[in-house]
DNA sequence: GTACGAACGGTACTGGGTACCAACCTGCCG
DNA sequence: CGGCAGGTTGGTACCCAGTACCGTTCGTAC
């Protein structure tokens, strides 16, 4: 009678309404009633009415924290970027059913917290990931914290293009995004500068006398904590 | 009679109540009986039984815009840390609510979920300020992006520090962590690929000239063996 | 056939959230 | 004083998401 399970059916057919009437206009009983199964097996399947138009979060984070395990300490960059690639691969492959999420999430407030709550749960891995590759310092927990938050928005940023249709090749400008953050995050220069000095150098081609002497007279008392150094 | 307002008493009696028996086992009837209100006053004073003991983000979020408004080209940089510092101000100032509500949030996922979605609009705001700040190229938008995301994972690093208990200057510490921030992200405004210097110093007291040369030493080039040396 | 287990559908219940209405309290004017 | 307007309150009824429970069905193994 039916050849295509009720789990799939649930959510074609909570798509399909939430797409004709809104989120808030349909009821589950409508959409368990589309599908042709009873209430009670719509939340056998899903937890909630969000739940059914979400993908498999559980599923994903498993294979996120997967690829991350999979990695050394030398290629610990790299398996970040590419753990990246697999929640942005993930969404791609949903196709349609990733924008027509983007446009409920978009209006749905009850829809877009959740997926932020989701969100939240990739930062908490990468988090835990980078802070223990950059060890346990007090300064490594805050810029694993702040490196973690960089890489999910990066994706998200790269995402939402894809979603809204300003890219057609996703996965390079994620790799473009990471490569932004990793240079960034990555390059700490954590060999023996001393206790209480760090010194971050992202790229440069100017004279380095020049920007010694910037930092000299950046370190000339009285100043007040952390001033930026600007050399232009 | 009820010398204090309703509000209030409702807030009292919501924290004991969650902090008593838990946030599903507390019904809206009984914080309105405790504090000794009809049900219906309770959902005319807060939208939902979360509400209650969440600050209030909206006038918070108009504050941060405000800061953020008043800033100049030149100050924007300040603005953000500023604005960042207004809001750990206004949950120190919670005290012991504060503190309460992260024991909920950290034991409730629905909490967890309203907290997390509340910091998202904080990022927004400060997303489309660094925005503007920027410029609108892609590259531009991106690293906005990136950095409004730093900024509230910095914000939120340091009061959550704050909230267990692992410090008792919070406000130093997140000029510290913004100061990270600021000299991550806010040496790129002119230079457009991503090329430049960011140095950043947090407290030191050796002698300045020896840590110049240190960073001297460390921007020479690091191939030695048969590239020129390009030492201007 | 029978026994068993998994999936299903139905009913009843709890509780958050909304809509509506009736009872109050003010202050204000005639 | 009486009436009247606006604002706050409390109560009742309702909708619906989510849970618990139970009887049925169907496929499979024995």
């Amino acid at each position: 009678m039916s050849a295509t399970p009720a789990r799939e059916r649930l959510v074609r057919a909570a798509f399909a309404l939430f797409d004709e009437r809104g989120f808030e206009q349909t009821t589950v009983d409508e959409i368990a009633e589309r599908a042709g199964v009873g209430r009670t097996t719509f939340f056998r399947h899903y937890r909630s009415k969000e739940d059914v138009i979400f993908p498999d979060h559980d599923g994903l984070l498993s294979a996120v924290k997967a690829r991350l395990d999979a990695s050394t300490e030398q290629t610990a960059l790299l398996a970040v970027t590419e753990a990246a690639r697999l929640v942005l691969q993930r969404y791609i492959e949903e196709g349609e059913n990733a924008r027509l999420r983007y446009a409920l999430t978009s209006r749905v407030a009850a829809l877009r917290d959740r997926e932020i709550a989701s969100v939240a749960r990739y930062q908490r891995l990468f988090r835990e990931f980078i802070g223990d590759w950059m060890g346990v310092t007090p300064d490594g927990a805050l810029v694993a914290e702040l490196m973690a938050a960089a890489v999910v928005a990066a994706h998200n940023h790269v995402l939402r293009r894809w979603l809204r249709g300003d890219t057609t090749d996703p996965m390079a400008e994620v790799d473009t995004a990471m490569a932004r953050v990793t240079t960034i995050f990555g390059q700490r220069n954590s060999s023996g500068n001393g206790a209480g000095t760090v010194v971050m150098v992202v790229r440069d081609d100017r004279d380095p006398d020049r920007v010694a002497a910037a930092v000299r007279r950046a370190l000339r008392p009285p100043r007040r904590l952390s001033d930026p150094v600007n050399d232009r």
